[in-house]
DNA sequence: ATACATGTTTCATTATGTGAAACGCAATAA
DNA sequence: TTATTGCGTTTCACATAATGAAACATGTAT
């Protein structure tokens, strides 16, 4: 690879360990070894000093290593700080009772929409995205009433280097296309996915906003497409409620309305 | 501290800054020099191998360096390695809608009880417990409820190098005490906690056992104490919801029932 | 019994990580 | 303007600390 000199080999080494165990589950030292093409005695150092600040545990019986809960413990502090999630609960709870269908609340990680909480559509047929996992940023409603809100230089530098993947024959195919669309959605106020993203799973979602304006996260509601129908009345009732909680919701992140910069 | 030779100094520093930044949160170089007694120039070259995996991010306006939600995401994905909490879910919107009270799911990490799930009490004054937060097991009902499953020789082993802290006047205060209490648990078969951790904070917890018949994790629904007299009728009645739950999950984890040991 | 897995420990070698000092830049003060 | 201070960054000579081959320990299968 690229033989930067400021960056520290073992710490490199030692976030694959985790991650080649996050991928896989329990791994032994010499599995580890093979795939990351380290010595095992390496990897047992590594592994050993990783077990010794409780990230990873050993299986006793098996010997083998896997990841603890630290990581997920860590994870949920970083996510609390804004107290994006218990600030936005209310309001995840109210458009999911008022549609039935599945809510999700996502923040902008890097290029990509990370979802951080959800609820989930009592119907049986429903749209379900996991919790923690993110995707392109342009392949969702999500993603790009973010960027919709996100200042444009920013928007280049995360995607000049990126590639576009064709998800569906609709997903957005270069970041031309990408600029011309966010700007329809920031005039308008919403994001729509019509299976840009998954055939057959439709959103609509709006920004959350803070005080300069840009976005901080946004709401989401999603469902399978054949059940409304795009632009009907249904749907545009469901884009009403989503613009109103994104509103008030902005409001506590201390967005003052009007500006529409 | 211990000179232990098999750890390797460069990853524990590394780790040491994420932690550090995780309990902080945006620190310049320096900040965390001080703070770990490190030179800036080792800070940087550690904190760019950190951004370069993509676990920190450099806030480009302060300059200063913060934590991604990548521990977020690997987090999560261990969690859902179980499937714990996708099979839970619908026990607990059940023990939910029917008791109105906030009802948790916990796992055992190391000898902390660490809360992964939970739906909110609709009561205006209610128990709330962040996910991604843990707590001395020996402290909580849902802890008690594991360890009440869990081999004698572990508990022993998990227990005897940690100190007992007496949260309120009735916290189990001994390896001893708590191996006496995990008896009476296992025979009646949930574990209680009155105000052992919290004043003022009840709660009712049964394991969900696995095939071995050990515990994978446990239920719990958790309530203020004044709300219900203490082992009266609506008490029990709860338990018999949590009970019966608890059953049937740990029948999707391969525990067979009947068996008592 | 034998061969072959595994994880662990040892240890000589030097690649690799280190920190003092210099640097560049920005904000502030005189 | 010209210092001054504070910050993140870069450089570089030095030696520490990380490395991997080999030996070891233990278990499992042949």
């Amino acid at each position: 690879m690229t033989k930067n000199s400021n960056h520290v080999q073992s710490v490199i080494r030692a976030l694959e360990i985790i991650e080649f165990l996050n991928e896989k589950k329990e791994q032994g030292v010499t599995q580890i070894g093979e795939a990351l093409d380290l010595d095992k005695s390496t990897v047992h150092r590594l592994v050993n000093t990783l077990r010794y600040k409780g990230y990873v545990n050993q299986n006793p019986v098996t010997q083998k290593y896997l990841n603890s809960y630290k990581l997920f413990e860590m994870g949920t502090i970083e996510i609390d700080r804004l107290g994006l999630i218990r600030r936005a609960n209310p309001y995840l709870e109210h458009l999911a009772s008022r549609t039935r269908e599945t809510v999700n609340l996502a923040i902008l990680d890097g290029p990509r929409a990370m979802y951080v909480e959800k609820i989930e559509s009592t119907e049986v047929i429903k749209a379900d995205i996991g919790v923690g996992r993110s995707y392109p940023a342009y392949a969702t409603s999500l993603g790009k009433a973010m960027l919709a809100y996100t200042p444009r230089e920013k928007v280049i530098r995360l995607f000049e280097k990126e590639g576009f993947t064709k998800f569906t024959p609709d997903t957005i195919g270069s970041l031309d296309e990408l600029l011309a669309e966010l700007k329809i959605i920031h005039r308008r106020g919403y994001a729509v996915d019509d299976q840009e993203f998954i055939p057959g799973l439709a959103c609509i979602a709006a920004p959350i906003r803070m005080g300069s304006g840009d976005a901080v996260a946004a709401l989401s509601i999603s469902y399978p497409r054949y059940r409304y129908k795009s632009g009907g009345k249904e749907e545009l009732s469901m884009v009403e409620l989503l613009l109103e909680a994104a509103k008030r919701l902005s409001a506590e992140f201390g967005y003052e309305g009007g500006v529409n910069d």
